[in-house]
DNA sequence: ATAAAAGTTTGCAGCGACTGCATGTTGGTC
DNA sequence: GACCAACATGCAGTCGCTGCAAACTTTTAT
């Protein structure tokens, strides 16, 4: 896929100026401000060209993860069986976690204009939704119950849904804690089921 | 509000058959294969006025639940200090829960629409953005935590994934069991930790 | 080196969602 | 019955997005 000849760096390259651009002016002006014949202007291809790289404009946005949920989805399926399904979704998303982490600074302003603009948020679900589903059927398979037992959705809803939350405070936060560490935590919580922050307890980690 | 004029009347039925037209012929054909110009002509009146109903397409199909956010905020903020902030949400949610199973029918086709459609879901989370964010201060003031500590956000989408997950799991059995029923299990499984199903745990009630 | 093949960019025409504005209708009020 | 406010409608226009065909560029085969 990614063979490198000049041909391919050209659509790296091009796909690259896209995606900064609309962060760029979105982040700058708002969603509705700016146009997809700015955002082609801006990275200097036609309008018509910004639809043979992203579906939506939202998509340039967002981003692709498709490639990521599948990798997760075959992590947690070669995670140890002693662990419990929390324990290997966590470790199943912790090299995503980690590629994020990487890239900070890009996550921010992706994040910024996610909170300016509720609707991309509901995009990016909307995207890895066919990955979801796969996600549950795993799970079902894995605690050997029915996929529609409810079970598999409510655990695959609350992990993103944990995830998701330790992203946003991760990403407005100045503090200098590692993503990783939100994660954890918040599995942490999950794990012991949601209990009032009144009293700190110390053993919070699922590890 | 309702002051049930003539005037007031005609407003309601208008919106009740656009959204009854939205939701059917969206269930047959795909939302794709429906135009706004369609449902207006099955609801008898212009295009145009299906603007003055409806933001958006959508917005047809998915209802306006602000007001049952708001209501539930208000009876989250009022619950007995007592209880464990999950328990509080869980009874915040009981009215709205049980309006929702007064109309199993419109709801099962609402979501047999929504999963056909997934960007439907997405669009209904968004709506709810706003709500969402007065939820978190709302339990970030219960706990006692700044608002942007994550645990106040980690509730509001956990607890929310969990309704959710309910709803789903409801909306396509066809066993009797009630939505309620659902949806205390989901905050029982949460309350304990999501702990593998594997064997089965009869004290799962988070009451 | 050159021509054919394959992949990419672009313009164009067109659909459908959605909005602002101006105008016509209808229910409520005195 | 006359007046006002609310509501419905038509119209013109913007923008997101798609299919199609022509022009162009890189790769491959000769």
């Amino acid at each position: 896929m990614n063979d490198s000849g000049l041909r391919d760096r050209k659509k790296q390259q091009t796909r690259a100026a896209l995606t900064e651009a609309a962060l760029r002016l979105v982040d700058e002006r708002g969603l509705d401000a700016v146009t997809v014949e700015d955002i082609s202007a801006a990275a200097d291809v036609s309008p018509r060209t910004f639809f043979n790289y992203f579906a939506t404009k939202d998509e340039a946005l967002i981003g692709d993860h498709t490639a990521d949920d599948a990798a997760m989805r075959a992590r947690f399926l070669a995670a140890d069986p002693s662990l419990s399904v929390i324990e290997a979704l966590l470790l199943a998303a912790e090299p995503v976690v980690a590629a994020i982490e990487q890239d900070r600074e890009i996550w921010r302003r992706r994040i910024r204009v996610m909170t300016d603009n509720p609707q991309l948020v509901a995009g990016m679900m909307t995207r890895s939704a066919r990955s979801e589903h796969d996600l549950i059927v795993a799970i079902a398979s894995r605690v050997g119950v029915a996929p529609e037992s409810g079970w598999p959705l409510l655990a695959a809803f609350v992990t993103g849904a944990a995830v998701r939350s330790a992203l946003l405070t991760w990403a407005k936060t100045d503090s200098p804690r590692t993503f990783a560490d939100h994660v954890h935590e918040a599995f942490g919580a999950l794990a012991a089921g949601l209990p009032d922050p009144s009293k700190p307890d110390p053993s919070k980690d699922v590890r």
